[in-house]
DNA sequence: ATAAATTATTTTAATATTATAATATAAATA
DNA sequence: TATTTATATTATAATATTAAAATAATTTAT
């Protein structure tokens, strides 16, 4: 039941797990950007950063508009900066935690010693 | 800079981008589960289940303590469900956006006719 | 029309992911 | 101890993803 639905969020969810496109859309959080920007900020070779675009686009998860020779890009949805704040903020609790049980070490070595 | 933090965000993203481990994710929102029970409610091989269930062990998503036969899971971080509840948000917003362009062209045809 | 600038597409080789099948491990019980 | 039950691991073949290189397409300027 439902299976088309959790198709779709597994591959949105797969074209947001890359590196590359992370920092494409973390690049476009303040707003629309033209590739030629993307691809100075970001300093990968110009196919790589389309392609990854591509990828975007075909998701839905970007829209872009032509302005002479330029294209300019932006996030259609703000969920998927919301994601990505969420992931900040699970991986703060991933090193909280790993901190923690660092800590509960160090203190059993001092009493053991 | 902050490019190890990137490949993290990347890692977990896809952790979660599978049908099957988005699947498990869910069926784990009311609480514990043991993978008897997830085999038996999402009906994937045991095998699978298993390799499924190393995969989100390796980042951290799922916790995991043993219980006699039984191995008992549960997803560490409340931001896993509230990943998944942001897609649903958006896919949703996707779908309403396509029956707006869908009626707009059916009313385009309607003028012309 | 030609050239230059910007972006997209295609091809390819390397690498990663996947499901399935077979095997292994570990705990409970007979 | 042998068997059964629940779960994990390993091997493998099929498929997908990736970056890089080459090429194409489109728009602007000369």
């Amino acid at each position: 039941m439902f299976d088309k639905i959790i198709r779709t969020k597994a591959e949105i969810l797969k074209a947001l797990a890359h590196p590359t496109r992370i920092k494409i859309l973390e690049s476009l959080r303040v707003g629309e950007r033209c590739v030629c920007e993307i691809i100075d900020e970001l300093n990968v070779e110009q196919s790589n950063v389309s392609q990854h675009l591509a990828v975007l686009k075909k998701l839905d998860i970007v829209n872009f508009r032509k302005d002479g020779l330029r294209v300019i890009y932006e996030v259609k949805h703000k969920e998927i900066f919301e994601i990505l704040i969420l992931l900040d903020s699970l991986i703060s609790s991933q090193i909280e935690e790993n901190v923690a049980i660092l800590g509960g070490l160090k203190q059993k070595r001092a009493k053991s010693s």
